[in-house]
DNA sequence: CCGAGATCGTTTGATATCCTACGATCTTAC
DNA sequence: GTAAGATCGTAGGATATCAAACGATCTCGG
């Protein structure tokens, strides 16, 4: 790759690597010590590390059922709009639709979801959820519940409305561009 | 901001699917129309989609290195702390030693970094930026610094602490448990 | 010293995800 | 009507990720 217009202006920034340490100690234990730089300042890396947080954080919650956030998106999404194709299914909860096909179909053997052929388009399917189904969702629900309960408690309750705010423009400004 | 205690108490059974509509209609073009619920106002939910508008413009941003924003915080991390042990580098990052094997395999191939033998401890390895790898990090930080910069109008630079803030309180409280 | 247990980096296996390709079907321009 | 093009769900390939298991090596108690 190296395309010719790397003329080396290079050096710039990244701070440097703090004149030759003794080959800093990184504790065998696990840790500590380890300088993240500029890292540890940069929006898009502890966004990272918070979706992943809450991403196991409500996987623990649910862990016994082997549903995860995902599948709870997808059955809350299902059950609020009856009937609808896969394809929208994943533009609301942003997955393609490819990947959905093996999740869906997971769910259906497990019977919380049913996979009719849609009347008008016989090429898609009308999803809808399963009397199982529901039972799975509000179960889901009250985890997700107690999960966000505790994110509010992290984030402030008095700054929830602003944070969320915050995230909503952060998916909509980078929709697809930037400058 | 606005946090009426949380005005929706939870409208405990995720809503209605709003009596059988006539199937509604998810328009072929792309469409809209579809409903979230609950989940247009689950932290959880809006932090995923940030994060994953995030890394991608970024990526966008770089895509023609093929270098993304893993490889970026592995370079920065390295250059931070030259010598540390891939375990460690793992740890900061956030990701498992076993999913850097391949990563750092591929950076050295390129002959952005070195893996030398610790001399302390023959098992694992110190890892260094070669000049090339150090030119290559500098013009990562610059598209670094570009989306960041993005990020920040978007999230108004007035917030920018708070909002770092709150990510962080996330990933500290979410550590490894909750209620 | 010496052996038990821990740790390092790798390998392998399981998921998750995207993209591209594909057959079936729908829509639309003629 | 009909044929070209778009879209639906699926299959396959590529990458990313973690966890478990493994050989090599280190550490520590005796």
């Amino acid at each position: 790759m190296a395309q010719p217009t790397r003329a080396t202006p290079a050096r710039a920034r990244t701070s440097k690597p703090r004149a030759e340490q003794p080959t800093l100690r990184v504790l065998p234990g696990g840790l500590a010590s380890v300088r993240l730089g500029p890292l540890q300042d940069m929006l898009g890396f502890q966004l990272r590390l918070a979706q992943e947080a809450s991403f196991a954080g409500f996987a623990r919650r649910t862990g016994d059922s082997g549903l995860k956030p995902g599948h709870f998106a997808a059955l809350l999404v299902i059950h609020e709009n009856p009937g609808l194709s896969q394809t929208a299914l994943g533009a609301a909860v942003g997955r393609d639709k490819s990947t959905l096909t093996p999740k869906l179909t997971e769910l259906e053997r497990r019977g919380l979801i049913r996979r009719d052929r849609a009347a008008a388009d016989r090429r898609s399917y009308a999803l809808r959820l399963t009397p199982e189904g529901e039972e799975a969702l509000a179960e889901l629900q009250r985890h997700a519940t107690a999960h966000d309960a505790a994110l509010d408690r992290l984030v402030g309750p008095e700054n929830r409305q602003a944070f969320l705010e915050t995230l909503r423009r952060l998916i909509a400004g980078l929709d697809s561009d930037d400058t």
